[in-house]
DNA sequence: ATAGGGTTAG
């Protein structure tokens, strides 16, 4: 605080030394008058100094209305007045009163000027910022610093850069801000290339470029900037705290924490967090406990960090406690209560609070979606305008994605129409938002209506329908945008790619695949990163070349992730290769202890190569590791509500009618020549297990499900939370045929369109 | 007495 207070004062008295000299002149330019006027002239001065004092006072405890009133009683004025004013209602977000204020003065000088860029800037105008520096009668250092912020703020670096060359001079804080544009928009090369031209930096702009290295999780980066520092304040301090903090490394935090001359409650709060990241509940349990002061932020960390730990008791005992709760920890607890499936706890706290902003509407709105509420999100969609919360972009967008998540199709048509109504379906934001959703939802073909009607696309809307049909299984489709986008001038990127390969796998296009993966560096200066290669290693292992795919791992240029291990696990499913399999699971289990999907394909792969022992000992395993299976579950949207089957469901209200169906369907399945694939396995089996397989999954009951709801003529689109399983997979093409309908099903990895007895991922997923 | 930059915790 000391260091900082240093600092500040060193500024101070740069930015005094002008007005001192201002002044001598008034003063001067006095005592020449004082021989035409008398004393009252003077005295009248002093009552102008005392009034404006007056209203930076009150506009600085934001009491506008009586710093108005005072002003309005003022028989004389200087500029200083004025620019009190205009600079209070700015400080205060009343930007009209301010211009107004600016309009109506009589005469302006150059802070007059100044203030109101600087508003311009914050209330986020660079158009009419720009417009205004142009017209300024005269500029100094600060005007151009405004200006150069407002570039850097706005995501102009390059315009950044160009008014800083332009300076007539520069100080201080215009390096600074060529250097915070850099970082804040994640330059960090030019940053550290900027930094190293010169020395003599000010304490902020070392911690500027620590922060940013922090922001970009280059902690080793950050951490050298930190020790070189000759000065530090605070600020450096709890940067670096925080960063060990939240790379795990608590006990370098507490050193830190230990060895800092001062801690505020940044510090203090960083640990709290840093010890809740790390999932040490008690730790920061304790050390909250013991903080001198805290603020809402350090409340509302903790009780998130109750909420995310599924502790929503403790979560609002805290939040009872804590003596003034702004909208965060409202919104932090509505939160905690919807994704912990306590809807009706959230809904009372949204009633009960005083004011609601939009993140507490899409809170609540994601929490009722997600819990197959969509009539009340719906309704609560329409409610937030009434409420006087303006519906943003943003707010459209966000719930456009949850439709996404949860694959609400009918919901996201509903706020498809309000966004079209609302005027805002053009723009790439919401645009995007759209596309991704009737993808997601399983609907390509709607998708694919919105990006014809796209005005701008860009390379995002591009890469969402590309990957949109290659998740679906229609890899030609996705070649042929790559060809459109390419001819429309559009620069593949990294995704472009991603997607570009995933089709190729999906439509078993090996060799177009490969040229793709090997001539992209050429073609469009892409390196190829770990999601190219597990592309690749799917793409040959499909194929069947595994022996290929194994070697492409091996010469990779990093460390294969679980993802990659996981292309060579599904390969070696389909061409019962278990050795590798084994392998590739050994890998996976190292890398993801909890992941109990991978138990249970390794499992089946035993099972499939008839190897019961290890099926038995995968099944202690598991029970001994304490990792639970994730239970499948399927959900469909049909009359306006989601409806959520479990393996064997017992409560839906329509159960009998299903499982009579299901019978139906299993006699002409067979006639047709379907035989269950469990049964064939079932010989080996536990008891327990048998009747698991016996049951019908989740899958097959939400299509029976859809096929008795939903009007003929139009798909029945399921989700499942994880893969489908390989028996649910064959009934489903035959019952597509049986009864001619089509079903698209989402599940965790993939889309399949099942028509006429075919599917379109070729039986590969 | 009025004007410019930046960094840390939810």
């Amino acid at each position: 605080m000391r260091l900082r207070q240093v600092h500040n004062s060193s500024l101070r008295s740069l930015r005094s030394s002008n007005p001192r000299i201002t002044k001598s002149l008034d003063t001067h330019k006095h005592v020449s008058n004082e021989k035409h006027f008398n004393k009252p002239s003077l005295k009248t001065d002093s009552d102008i100094v005392k009034s404006n004092i007056a209203i930076t006072n009150y506009m600085r405890i934001g009491q506008c209305d009586s710093a108005q009133r005072l002003f309005d009683s003022l028989s004389k004025r200087s500029s200083v007045t004025w620019n009190a004013m205009i600079s209070g209602y700015l400080s205060n977000n009343r930007f009209e009163l301010a211009h107004q204020m600016f309009d109506k003065m009589p005469e302006r000088d150059l802070v007059s000027w100044n203030v109101m860029l600087s508003g311009y800037v914050k209330n986020g105008n660079l158009g009419a910022a720009k417009l205004l520096f142009d017209r300024m009668p005269e500029r100094d250092i600060v005007s151009w610093n405004s200006l150069l912020s407002g570039y850097a703020q706005n995501g102009y670096v390059d315009e950044a850069k160009m008014i800083f060359e332009r300076m007539p001079q520069k100080n201080s804080i215009s390096w600074n801000g060529l250097l915070a544009a850099y970082v804040q928009n994640g330059r960090m090369e030019d940053a550290r290339r900027l930094f190293d031209s010169k020395e003599d930096w000010a304490v902020v702009s070392w911690n500027c470029l620590m922060g940013g290295y922090v922001r970009k999780k280059r902690f080793i980066d950050a951490r050298r900037i930190f020790d070189r520092m000759v000065v530090r304040d605070e600020v450096s301090w709890n940067t670096m705290i925080s960063a060990h903090a939240q790379c795990g490394e608590l006990m370098e935090a507490q050193k830190l924490f230990d060895a800092s001359p001062k801690r505020d409650v940044f510090t203090w709060t960083a640990m709290v967090s840093g010890y809740l990241q790390n999932g040490m509940l008690d730790e920061a349990k304790k050390v909250f406990d013991e903080m001198p002061e805290k603020n809402s932020v350090s409340w509302n960390a903790m009780i998130a960090g109750y909420s995310q730990m599924k502790s929503m008791d403790m979560a609002r005992a805290l939040f009872d406690a804590m003596p003034c709760p702004n909208i965060s920890s409202w919104n932090t607890m509505i939160t905690g209560y919807a994704q912990n499936g306590d809807i009706a706890h959230a809904r009372h706290l949204f009633n009960q609070m005083p004011h609601r902003d939009s993140i507490s509407w899409a809170a609540m709105i994601a929490g009722y979606a997600q819990s197959a509420h969509s009539e009340e999100a719906l309704s609560l969609f329409v409610d937030m305008k009434r409420d006087g919360e303006r519906i943003n972009r943003s707010t459209f967008t966000c719930v456009l994605s949850t439709c996404a998540d949860i694959a609400a199709l009918e919901l996201g048509k509903q706020v498809h129409g309000r966004t079209f109504k609302a005027g805002f379906e053009s723009g790439c934001f919401v645009g995007n938002a759209l596309l991704a959703m009737y993808c997601k939802c399983g609907s390509i073909d709607e998708a694919y209506d919105v990006f014809e009607d796209m005005a701008d696309k860009d390379v995002v809307s591009w890469n969402t329908i590309l990957a949109g049909y290659a998740r679906h299984g229609f890899g030609e489709k996705a070649l042929s945008i790559f060809n459109s986008m390419k001819a429309a001038g559009v620069k593949p990127d990294e995704v472009t790619m991603v997607g570009v390969l995933s089709a190729c796998s999906h439509t078993g296009l090996v060799d177009k695949g490969s040229d793709y993966f090997y001539s992209m560096t050429r073609d469009y200066g892409i390196t190829a990163n770990a999601k190219h290669y597990t592309c690749m290693i799917d793409l040959l292992g499909r194929a069947g070349r595994l022996n290929d795919a194994k070697n492409l791992m091996k010469n990779m240029p990093f460390e294969p992730d679980a993802a990659t291990w996981g292309a060579l696990l599904g390969a070696s499913r389909i061409y019962g290769d278990t050795e590798l399999g084994e392998k590739a699971a050994q890998m996976i289990f190292q890398m993801e202890p909890d992941n109990a999907g991978m138990y249970v394909l390794l499992s089946n792969l035993y099972a499939a190569s008839g190897r019961w022992g290890d099926v038995g000992k995968m099944r202690l395993k598991m029970r001994d590791s304490g990792v639970k299976k994730v239970p499948g579950y399927s959900w469909i949207e049909a009359q306006n509500k989601i409806h959520t089957f479990s393996v064997g469901d017992a409560l839906h209200p329509q159960r009998e009618r299903i499982y009579s169906f299901l019978e139906e369907l299993d006699l002409r399945m067979k006639k047709e020549g379907y035989v269950s694939s469990t049964k064939l396995v079932l010989h080996d089996v536990e008891e327990e297990e048998k009747e698991h397989m016996l049951r019908h999954h989740s899958e097959k009951l939400a299509v029976a499900f859809g096929i008795l709801t939903i009007p003929a003529g139009r798909p029945i689109r399921v989700i499942k939370n994880l893969r489908v399983c390989a028996d649910c997979h064959t009934a489903i093409k035959y019952i597509s045929k049986i009864v001619g309908r089509v079903v698209i099903l989402r599940d965790s990895h993939r889309f399949h369109h099942f028509s006429d007895g075919l599917c379109s991922c070729g039986d590969y997923w």
